[in-house]
DNA sequence: AATGAAACGTTAAGATC
DNA sequence: GATCTTAACGTTTCATT
């Protein structure tokens, strides 16, 4: 989608405050409500706002832990029936702890950000989950020291 | 802070839509607007909930590369005014293709998500500006292929 | 039972859509 | 105009004495 400096000044206004009011929007790049409104919905149905979120700190609500997860897989089976990467990432969507799974270049693997309680909790989830699915092999993790940034602010 | 059943389920409500009105947001906890409201306000204020953010899909704005960085940095000299570790914490907040910066456990180092448009921004993001900061000594690189999970959802 | 603190619902006025 | 937000006020609940 093509984006002016207007809808640029929109993304980045409701980026930083996703329960700012239409006006106050408005006010703040320099257009009507309504115009606001219309140019918020476009974007929302183009798929370039996806959504809004409540952003919660996680060590406050008992979540003290997080790690970094890197997941080796074994070798895609010729005869599966379906291949083991699909399912391995259906299964992800399912596990509450992984806030973050992407596939990268350099290994055939995974990297998983999980959010955890403590570490029983990690332990048990890469026990008990992730080592007992049958793509994977093994995994190698980092803990987080320190969250020295972490913005879900794009720069458009 | 300790949160409650219905403390829970207002931060799920609200991290699955952060615009959800009061009365809505009222009517799926099972408690009146004014009381949720004082719920919610209550949240905010302990720093549970930090912020609300509209998400903004990076790809339809053009930013349809994700690189994560492990940044080596060099050793601490003893006659630095300050560390390089704060020094390289403050710079990584002013870029704005830092999406996230955290140090682990392992190697003494930092990993960063960056999102950039293409290969000659991530190019010139590289060598103009991590590599030129003083206490960065070198970086290896894995790009994202495919997002298979990305949420800012808690489980609360 | 009496008390106080904490949390709830109703209502109404103002803001927002 | 209809909906949403927010503060005021009275009521309920519950732990403690």
């Amino acid at each position: 989608m093509k984006l002016d400096a207007l809808d640029r000044r929109i993304l980045d206004a409701l980026q930083s405050d996703g329960r700012m009011t239409y006006d106050e929007l408005a006010a703040r790049v320099g257009l009507s409500a309504s115009a606001t409104l219309r140019r918020v919905k476009r974007l929302e149905e183009a798929g370039v706002i996806t959504g809004y979120a409540a952003l919660v700190d996680a060590a406050r609500v008992g979540l003290g832990l997080t790690a970094y997860i890197n997941v080796h897989m074994e070798k895609q089976s010729e005869t599966a029936k379906r291949s083991p990467m699909d399912d391995f990432a259906a299964a992800v969507q399912s596990w509450p702890e992984v806030a973050e799974c992407v596939s990268l270049t350099g290994e055939m693997d995974y990297l998983l950000r999980v959010v955890v309680r403590d570490m029983a909790h990690y332990s048990r989830f890469v026990m008990d989950t992730l080592l007992r699915h049958p793509s994977v092999k093994d995994v190698r993790t980092s803990f987080v020291l320190d969250r020295v940034k972490a913005t879900t602010v794009v720069p458009v």
